[in-house]
DNA sequence: GTTCTAGAAC
DNA sequence: GTTCTAGAAC
């Protein structure tokens, strides 16, 4: 087996040209980021948004949520980008949900508290965790939205604008606090039944979003049987629903 | 981060 | 006997 590719993000982000990128690895990109599919998607949707570097700061400034969190004011510029771009991916994700499925669903966006490669990523992935990759309990754990591995960016970015003493601790971000948390028992994100292994687990979420996609596509029929426009308002309902 | 696989768990 | 986890990767 090959060493990890623990650069290849960096790589992304150091590319002067974006697109010369490969379409399989590009999304999309901006003077100031570069948004890539992951390799290894958790979810049905499932990208990276990464700060591009000399743009936003230098490698080393940019290797990961920990050092860039040093500098106050270029957190707050990166992280501001890093959201912005996110939130384009996200609309764009949502209209093809629409597409593909139908229906659109959550789509979340944060980081890692321990992240396994180099350079600062900002996770845009839709909140189903039904991915083709996840296979064990570290991945799962690491992408629960609320045990605490599973870092907000709107968390991220208000602890940044809270009070120097928390943006201090938050810039060590210690290993020693977040890693346990992946062993943690398996409990479903959306009902908090506990399930003794992956494959159960699995089958689990895979019932508990079907009954929702059920949901959703009867809600849509029957909007469309009263005359109402369905599309826009679509996302802003499933998402208040979450 | 992944792949592979020994042996634990069932 | 098969499924599943969890640690090694020279």
């Amino acid at each position: 087996m090959a060493p990890p590719p623990l650069a290849a993000l960096r790589q992304y982000a150091s590319v002067a040209s974006p697109a010369s990128l490969p379409p399989t690895v590009l999304f999309g990109h901006t003077d100031k980021t570069l948004t890539v599919y992951d390799k290894y998607n958790k979810s049905l949707f499932h990208l990276l948004v990464l700060p591009r570097s000399p743009a936003l700061g230098s490698e080393a400034e940019l290797e990961s949520l920990q050092t860039l969190l040093k500098t106050k004011d270029r957190a707050r510029d990166v992280l501001a980008a890093l959201a912005e771009s996110g939130e384009t991916a996200r609309k764009q994700i949502q209209e093809e949900m629409t597409e593909r499925y139908g229906w659109s669903w959550g789509v979340r966006m944060g980081f890692h508290a321990v992240p396994s490669m180099l350079h600062v990523h900002l996770h845009v992935m839709s909140d189903d965790l039904l991915g083709e990759a996840m296979k064990n309990k570290k991945h799962y754990n690491s992408f629960h939205p609320t045990k605490g591995f599973w870092l907000p960016l709107e968390d991220v970015q208000a602890w940044l604008e809270a009070d120097d003493e928390y943006y201090k601790r938050m810039s060590k971000l210690p290993k020693a606090q977040y890693e346990p948390l992946l062993k943690e028992s398996l409990s479903c994100f959306r009902c908090d039944k506990e399930l003794k292994t992956i494959p159960a687990l699995k089958t689990h979420l895979q019932e508990e979003w079907d009954a929702k996609e059920k949901r959703e596509l009867a809600k849509g029929k029957k909007r469309k049987a009263q005359g109402a426009p369905d599309g826009e308002d679509d996302a802003k309902k499933a998402k208040a629903e979450e």
